[in-house]
DNA sequence: TTTTGCACTCAATACAGGACAGTGCTAAGT
DNA sequence: ACTTAGCACTGTCCTGTATTGAGTGCAAAA
């Protein structure tokens, strides 16, 4: 795709040279001149000579100038290029291996876990991790209980998937009795337990039509109930959710420091929906998805870059987990750390199975 | 208290022009000087005369210059003046207390009704809304149920309070059949459903005696179950918790666009620590209360002042909510919406039951 | 007691000049 | 032919200075 036809107009030594200069633009932040760059970089040439280079490569869209006698600035389409084909991934330390897996150990329950995948995303990255809740493709009712309250309100419970209790509560037309729940949610589990969510809510409608000419008063009510309770939850567990951690990292940095653009990012995070498409188009292309600035579609994140990686059990992707932080970001360390932790959280979950 | 020794030692005429001073800065936020607040004020006085009135003022610690020829602002001692003796508290448009009945109605869940309380106090205020969620400091057990996961663990499933589901996952040492914790569950549902859970962890222990004799094997394993699903429990509930909403209104606050002192703010916010002792100051002293600035004993809140209101059901105090802004907040206005938020959620809460 | 007048202070603003970093282009060097 | 050195140019940023304006405090007048 386009690195190809890039890096192929390119010399190897304008390459590398634009390899250098990104690296130190993602260190200091600061534009770089032809004079830095002749300084420190491998290849021994003088800053005019970079400076025909710098010209080439802005010509390619690859670089720009904030103004006419400041140094070079990658654009998003460098930034893609180098990500794309030169950037080297570093191996991660082994402390941050066993940070990471210290820190996703099976031992705190479901929700945690993924509240700590999210702030160890954060914490180790000082950049703003967010994790997408597992969404339960397939969701095997384990339980179904009812509880009386008062005045015609029914508390359901359902168990799904072995760890997940979801519940709500339902007005009914009569009032039941607890032993009478007790039949309703025995003949239920009965029928039920073990199938998926979606079969159930089938299987109640036809049980519907049947129950119309056999007239068995209290299993009638039984499906009944079932019905709204399973529409009622279902309506809940379809809104996929997101965690987000560490956003005051964002804070910290320079090419944020406008207060209006971090508010309305900000606001982005909150309102979680501009967030969610964008996961949700990583969900899709599967493996790990670099967002850089514009690219995303969205002006919010206009400096900003997302790293991503679904993460999977059972070779089934359950959610996308990552980080958002500048465009200049570290990608040699975010991305493995992504990735590695997109890996950690698949296992971590397995083995709550 | 304060009020009484300042108002009694000032006269008439430097309280009311004090607070017009107070009102001035409130609305603009600009130091005011003697001359804007001479064009402005009913008794009409020169420049001169107000300055004299401004210089005792600032002896008695109300006003303060930011620099030598600038206005004078008032002090958080000022602001306490001003709150506790000169407000004069707005009724509100009867559109807003719609707004809030509104947003406050019994149709949607439980949490959200928390929720929206919270948002909606941001949304109206344009500050930050904050509500700290009900501690049932009694709570009566509805209903306790045991579902059989795979490989020794157990879901418990504890409803409290008509409404409140609570769920742990225990690790067990032998691996129960489905029959088994269903007559478990029946046993501890006979005997304890109704009571306090402090009372039913409390009976447990003296179960436990008991049992040592009479060797019943399986109701012996449904009080040990009973123990740790409890004591598990219990540490869970045990942590009150606050939802935020609207934080970043707080952004564009001209008191607040230091980047460095807002991102402590929000570092505040997330770990909840700080808020969740001043709410808890707030909730013993009942009725509404309000710190100012530096009052509040955290630097973050330096110059914030934080207004807020318990909410009760049937006379007993459930939990605080309120309103984090910048000392100069409109408080005619914001105190009667936290108080009527307050005492609706009451309200919204109590038809709940 | 209030007001007027006046000198004074400090912050904010605008402006000019210089240092600085970097560019583009041309001409010279290898 | 490619690289380098030199040079004029251009923008930013910083610093110092002058100016303005709002506001004060104090003393004298009303």
């Amino acid at each position: 795709m386009v690195s190809a036809t890039e890096s192929s107009q390119l010399s190897e030594r304008s390459l590398s040279l634009f390899k250098a200069l990104v690296e130190h633009f993602i260190n200091d932040g600061a534009p770089v001149g032809s004079r830095t760059l002749s300084k420190d970089s491998k290849l021994n040439l003088s800053p005019a000579s970079i400076r025909n280079v710098m010209a080439d490569l802005e010509d390619f869209g690859l670089l720009h100038s904030p103004h006419t006698s400041a140094g070079r600035v990658p654009t998003a389409k460098g930034y893609r290029l180098f990500v794309d084909s030169l950037l080297r991934v570093n191996n991660l330390k082994s402390a941050e291996v066993e940070k990471i897996a210290r820190e996703m150990s099976p031992e705190n329950d479901y929700s945690s876990l993924i509240q700590r995948t999210s702030s160890m995303l954060s914490n180790i990255t000082q950049l703003a991790g967010v994790v997408m809740l597992p969404r339960t493709s397939q969701s095997k009712l384990q339980h179904i209980e009812f509880v009386s309250l008062s005045s015609n309100r029914v508390l359901v419970i359902l168990v799904v998937n072995d760890r997940e209790v979801q519940n709500s509560i339902i007005n009914t037309d009569k009032n039941y009795s607890t032993p009478e729940l007790q039949k309703i949610s025995n003949y239920l589990n009965d029928i039920f337990v073990g199938k998926d969510l979606k079969v159930v809510r089938a299987s109640i409608l036809e049980e519907l039509e049947k129950m119309k000419e056999e007239v068995n008063q209290s299993m009638q009510s039984a499906i009944e109930m079932a019905q709204t309770a399973f529409t009622n939850n279902d309506n809940n567990s379809q809104s996929d959710d997101l965690l987000f951690s560490g956003q005051t990292n964002l804070m910290d940095l320079a090419e944020l420091s406008d207060v209006e653009k971090l508010k309305q990012l900000f606001e982005t995070f909150n309102q979680k929906r501009d967030i969610l498409h964008l996961l949700e188009q990583a969900i899709n292309a599967d493996g790990m998805q670099i967002f850089i600035g514009e690219e995303s579609g969205y002006d919010v994140l206009d400096n900003c870059s997302v790293v991503t990686s679904p993460y999977e059990v059972d070779g089934e992707i359950l959610g996308v987990l990552g980080v958002i932080g500048p465009t200049r970001m570290h990608y040699e360390r975010v991305i493995p750390i992504v990735d590695i932790t997109a890996k950690m959280l698949g296992i971590a979950l397995n083995s709550k199975n």
